[in-house]
DNA sequence: GACTATAATAGAA
DNA sequence: ATTCTATTATAGT
């Protein structure tokens, strides 16, 4: 039988109301909180491996994000950006990117792809894994840590409800989390995270607008590790494509300045806050790139706010998949399959 | 500015 | 929501 392990840790954190300045020396509780950092990681029976916290000097930092103003960016139809340049400093940035990076369990996807007759089987081209669940459900804080309930009737879920293992968030993550949500005054349920390796991996243009998200929805992103392109263009219109077909037989007509595409060079630290319409109308990508820094990795994250089922199983579905586990390696600097057996020794700490 | 190599982009499957 | 190929843009000399 193991000790007790309830999930306290992941919903219950100890709120700190968001402010910009610190008026008070932290008081007792803050200071044993911050000296003993005894808190044990995250687990669940869902998780491959414990989750470590992040450590309390960390920690102790989101409560005073953004670091930054956001600029909004709204200068075209249906665009709507929260641009925070950035929202974590760059050495709180730096420090948080190596514990995720070393910290998490992530994936590489399979799934089967049709093009024309031909079905082929697409590898993601980056490393991915998801914490959460949709609005209709909570995780279980106490008895069976592993049991889901539904959200009005507060009483257990049948396990054939998903298909998926639906797995709470790390504390790591859910401390990103409150601080977006208290800046923000918007709330999600789920957390993706993708790992892109270098500059070979990539994802090709698409919208966060699948219908399990509702209409205009916000979602938060953020970058930390190398600098990476974020291109977005707005999606193709039947009334842009006649215009732009009879506009360049017109004399006089200027191409049109709006829908013009975007490039932000999203540095560690950043976050860029999509709401409003923009899901709806504009396409986003994260582009292979070639040359210096190639090499160097990135992770993103991104909090969504998933209404019903459709939405939890999904995630799982291309963010986890039944593929097996990879671990960050230290030593070789790689994401390496991780052996549930041959249990893995923790990598070095870094610092 | 021209020439060449490499990178970025756009379109098709 | 990817990969391949062709076309265009950029960087270096």
């Amino acid at each position: 039988m193991s000790t007790k392990r309830t999930l306290d840790n992941f919903f219950t954190p100890p709120l700190v109301s968001i402010k910009k300045r610190r008026l008070s020396v932290p008081d007792a509780d803050e200071l044993v909180a911050c000296s003993v950092s005894h808190v044990p990681p995250s687990e669940h029976p869902t998780y491959p491996f414990a989750v470590a916290q992040l450590p309390a000097p960390l920690l102790a930092q989101f409560d005073y994000l953004p670091s930054a103003d956001p600029r909004h960016i709204a200068d075209q139809p249906d665009l709507d950006l929260l641009y925070y340049q950035p929202f974590l400093p760059r050495d709180l940035a730096t420090a948080y990117f190596n514990h995720l990076r070393q910290s998490l369990f992530f994936y590489r996807v399979t799934y089967p792809i049709k093009r024309g007759p031909v079905e082929t089987i697409i590898r993601t081209p980056r490393y991915t894994t998801v914490f959460g669940l949709d609005d209709t459900a909570l995780f279980s804080s106490t008895g069976d840590a592993g049991s889901i309930l539904d959200a009005r009737t507060k009483q257990p879920v049948p396990s054939s409800a998903y298909k998926c293992r639906p797995r709470p968030l790390p504390g790591c993550l859910d401390a990103l989390r409150r601080a977006t949500e208290a800046t923000t005054g918007r709330q999600w349920n789920f957390c993706l995270v993708n790992y892109y390796a270098g500059g070979a991996d990539s994802i090709s243009y698409h919208s966060d607008d699948e219908r399990f998200l509702g209409p205009d929805p916000a979602i938060a992103s953020f970058s930390f590790g190398a600098t990476r392109d974020f291109l977005m263009k707005h999606k193709p219109s039947a009334t842009e494509t006649g215009l732009s077909s009879i506009e360049g037989a017109g004399k006089g007509a200027q191409t049109i300045a709006r829908d013009k595409p975007l490039k932000l060079p999203l540095a560690s630290g950043d976050m860029v806050l999509m709401q409003g319409a923009t899901q709806a109308n504009w396409l986003h990508s994260i582009p292979k790139r070639a040359g210096r820094d190639a090499d160097k990795g990135r992770i993103n994250i991104t909090f969504r706010r998933a209404l019903v089922r459709g939405g939890t199983e999904n995630y799982y579905r291309y963010n986890v998949g039944d593929g097996g586990v990879f671990k960050w390696n230290e030593a070789s600097q790689e994401m390496t399959p991780w052996d549930a057996k041959a249990k893995q020794d923790e990598d070095v700490k870094v610092g």
